[in-house]
DNA sequence: GATGAATGAGAGTTCATTCAT
DNA sequence: CATGAATGAACTCTCATTCAT
């Protein structure tokens, strides 16, 4: 079991490539979203770009590279947006920026909802790159501080476990059919708080 | 697209029949475990059998037919175990209920984490059938009786949030490698109560 | 490339044994019919016919020598339909004569159409076993008997010639869906009493 | 019953795809005289190709589109043939125009006589496609008009009857193994001939 | 004799990847 | 660099036939 190589071929610096690099991933997110991941083969995807297969592999050394950079895209992303959430936070009150990044974080499955299921499918099977991981730590401190600022003990193992089950949460809400976001935002408050307010561990009985 | 049939082809009298039908699944469950869902192929599963692919086909119409039956036996095993559990806290204090349900659903997760982590993965992509979703909905009725019973308001809705919030930490911390299960416990009970415990909606401000 | 056995295996003398024999061969039969020899399986067959296929195999070596023995009843049949007629004809015209053995023959495409056309494209496709060479010999023979009654020269050959032409007629007439049988009688006679008029060859500029 | 694909994939535009749809068609044509129908062989066919089955599935969606591409392709042919005899013939008196076309039919049997049955047997297995019905539509058509041009009454039904009696009784030849081609010409003929002066219906008695 | 579970060679088909043009 | 025809290993699934019960 040799593990495929992720990463891009080429960090594509000229405009055209640059172009031919997009509209491979943004073809096979249409795929993915569209037919699932058993849907996604090369040949399809390259058509789908505009872009023979022999380009296609230019750029990326196989399929499983193209949906690694989509993964490390969308986790990119949110990394980005949880940061300015955490950022816009600052100042407010602990209730008050839960519900900011909670909001961020559930805009962030909306946008392409699909796409975000299937990848992260994608993801739980694929082996996970140096640059997600990292991605997802980032992910982790970026509440970890926020938790922190607000004096909350054991910071680091909180976030964990507050980034776990929003996302359990939310994905299963999504999955449902949830179109109530505000409805869905203050579940996830709800949520959070709850679980900072708890008493932390085995002293009921 | 036309959805596969999901359905063992035969129910299995004789002995010899069973004995076929089982080793077919044991060695479905293994491979996913060990390898992954990618590698679970008809031949495969039946060379591990020590099954020739022949009778693999007598009894399941294809390979997402074993799947299929693999899931529906997981969401049985569940939901026998979770009423057990909503049994014998029937006249315990709620915080006790929670515990006993928790180290329940846990404790099924760790039975065969990677084969639990797999079926999940691969459930995600299949077209669901009526029995699994069946299955789903009883667990939650499950976790709403135990609310109800406990007076809790809306408790249909609030299971359907408790079993999400549970289902994603559980799967983060094992899938982290988690050991400490008794750790583990405690902080999911304190998600548990800590939602339970906190107001329900848009009051805060 | 060793030929099959097309024979039965055992000529059945019980009436159990008979009975067997004759519910594979109808079952055979019903599947030609409705779908074509393609879908015409051992396993299909005999469970079709209340049978096991071990049984199934008790009478037959195969798969091939059911469809051969289905071939030479068909023979046989229309060798002792076409003896009639040409009997029934003895002390009539020509003519007379030709419309009884046209019609005779015709009947037998139209008792199961469906079955007697699979039975050709398969007999075309099987090697032809000694019986049915024979049986197809003796069809000709009570034609060139019938023709040498009236005194025509050459008629063996003539013999082969309207089988022939008749055997083309007919079956395109019935797979085009042509219902008038009347008509159709009547313009197999016009062909045979044609050739038969037509002068013998070359003689024409 | 899903229909299978019968027209080709793509229109092989360049000169080396020109060459590999060719060799494909060519490989089945020589295994079908050769060995028969259930000798044909997507692999097969591929391998005698010198082709890798993967091109052979670009070119063609399965193994019937390759027969039907071969169904064509001999109808066309027999089309134009018949098409240039009876130009040749149009000054001509009927019985020679008769021997025209009659010889034109037959040299189309005996180029490849054991591939033009096998590909009719095979035809009347199939789903007809459009074009071929359309091709066989045409011959008939060809035949009409020069029996019309000959002032034959009921030109259309006639030339039916004579393209089946033909087909019959040339295919049971060659079949039989005539050598002879001179005199199956001139029975031909006869019987062409016959049918045509032959009183049409019911007068006689 | 009858049964039907088991067999496994082999058919059809796909798709990641390469490489001559 | 781009193209897309070609490749072929690998996969799913069938079905004639056998043989232990």
């Amino acid at each position: 079991m040799t593990e495929p190589e992720l990463r891009p071929r080429k960090t594509p610096l000229q405009t055209r490539s640059k172009a031919t690099c997009a509209a491979v991933l943004e073809a096979a997110a249409r795929i993915l979203e569209a037919e699932g991941s058993h849907a996604l083969t090369t040949n399809r995807v390259a058509e789908r770009a505009g872009v023979s297969v022999g380009s296609l592999y230019q750029y990326f050394p196989g399929k499983e590279a193209i949906l690694a950079e989509l993964i490390r895209g969308l986790r990119r992303d949110m990394v980005l947006t949880m940061r300015r959430a955490a950022d816009l936070g600052r100042e407010e009150s602990l209730a008050s920026t839960v519900e900011l990044m909670v909001a961020a974080a559930l805009e962030h499955h909306l946008t392409r909802p699909e796409l975000a299921r299937a990848l992260e499918r994608v993801e739980a099977e694929l082996p996970v790159d140096a640059e997600t991981r990292e991605l997802k730590g980032e992910l982790r401190n970026i509440v970890a501080d926020v938790l922190a600022g607000h004096g909350i003990a054991d910071a680091e193992s909180v976030a964990f476990d507050l980034v776990a089950l929003c996302h359990g949460l939310s994905s299963a809400a999504i999955e449902a059919g949830e179109k109530d976001i505000n409805g869905l935002t203050l579940r996830l408050k709800r949520a959070v708080l709850g679980y900072l307010v708890a008493e932390p561990a085995g002293t009921s009985r």
